[in-house]
DNA sequence: ACAAACTTTGGACGCTGTACAGCCACGGTG
DNA sequence: CACCGTGGCTGTACAGCGTCCAAAGTTTGT
């Protein structure tokens, strides 16, 4: 019996039934022991999940984006994109991360690698820590609606058949009253959210690259270009 | 008795109490009734909060931001702001509209202007589609984020408590292992909540910029700028 | 072998969301 | 006016939740 067990429990039926199968007493019967003996470890149950959340985020490798060489947007584009298949890959697990206050060591870890990143791009300390928030607040919310739906466990359906739910629930707008959102659900079920979820990433990475410069401008000056 | 006075108990204990607090049992109380009577009018617990979620975001009005005289920009910032100032007025039900598919007809009618004004900023419909989906990901997330660790309820505390805890919290970051995540602490602390909402806000906008144009561009081909 | 420390357990408390059966006050029809 | 059907409401109940307490069991140190 150790904390180590207990996670693996939880994460095993947070994976298969959603963040309701994830009760002490659940997590308990799946180790072999009585819910109470859970406490020996944990103080209580938030113990347990912020835990479990730090141990995903602990799971991220992010010293590959270390190279200076490569260019700072594909590092972070990279970073990125592993951050996301990591959270996919526990949808019901999500949850924990964009509820939480995020202040564990992983999280630090990640969150230092960001910051590294931003440097390197030349912004300078004050938009380097605004801009790694802004990215992991798109990260982790561009994660969380994505998976949000998903209400009782099971890992994330393949993309077509995603595609083909978002296609089936597109037909329930009414598209008289809105027909622009009408017609941007259709153009979404054409792509795959990889596909969105980079397109967003791009557009906040260029933003970004227009305040980056070895003046190292915090870009809080003036409203939006134009 | 009808459905109005039971989504008015629910934000009034959702409010006070925090998430925990709106309990099936304790919103009848509050409407004075008997718990089951809540199941007259709504089948189930999920669709009381769906119902309140919808109801918060129908509180946003947006038809002020309409006017084409004034830039897109503009606007488009004005109604993040509005839509910000909706949510954290009532940081319990922020995990509300977070979690929920967001498919109801206030949340369209939302999408339905930001979408208008992505238009009238020249991007094409597909492009218009994906920066909706990207700015309401990013104010969502910012939101949540925000009220993140507010666990047992009460409305957010004003700014300068918010900075204190933050200037508070900072001490606890190890200096010596995440050198930048510190500095980045302290650069934070230094800044209300509104100045990073905004500056992660102008980034995007000046992503987006990048796209619009006559030629209606959607903006996926290549990676970062430069 | 004895004692101390730690781990684990059975049982309980108060709370949750929700189903079932019955009550009661109302509207329409004789 | 009397009647009866209908629909809102209640009392009671069930299974499950997180967590505490006291007791039992197990391991460790001497």
């Amino acid at each position: 019996m150790s904390e180590a067990k207990i996670l693996d429990a939880a994460l095993r039926l947070l994976d298969q039934g959603g963040p309701v199968a994830a009760s002490v007493r659940r997590i308990a019967a799946e180790v072999g022991v009585a819910p109470n003996a859970i406490y020996t470890y944990f103080p209580d149950k938030a113990a347990v999940l912020r835990a479990l959340a730090e141990r995903l985020l602990g799971g991220v490798d992010h010293d590959v984006f270390a190279d200076p060489e490569q260019h700072w947007g594909v590092r972070v584009e990279a970073l990125a994109l592993e951050l996301r298949a990591t959270l996919t890959a526990h949808p019901g697990a999500v949850g924990l991360l964009v509820g939480g206050p995020l202040d564990g060591p992983s999280s630090m870890a990640l969150n230092e690698r960001l910051l590294q990143l931003f440097a390197d791009a030349g912004l300078g300390p004050a938009a380097a820590a605004q801009a790694s928030y802004l990215l992991m607040v798109y990260v982790f919310g561009s994660v969380s609606r994505e998976v949000a739906g998903v209400h009782e466990g099971g890992p994330l359906p393949p993309e077509p058949e995603r595609a083909a739910a978002r296609r089936a629930e597109l037909s329930t707008v009414p598209v008289d009253r809105f027909p622009l959102t009408a017609a941007a659900a259709v153009t979404m079920a054409g792509s795959t959210s990889t596909e969105q979820y980079l397109w967003g990433l791009r557009r906040i990475l260029v933003g970004l690259s227009a305040v980056a410069g070895p003046d190292g401008d915090d870009g809080s000056s003036g409203a939006v270009a134009r």
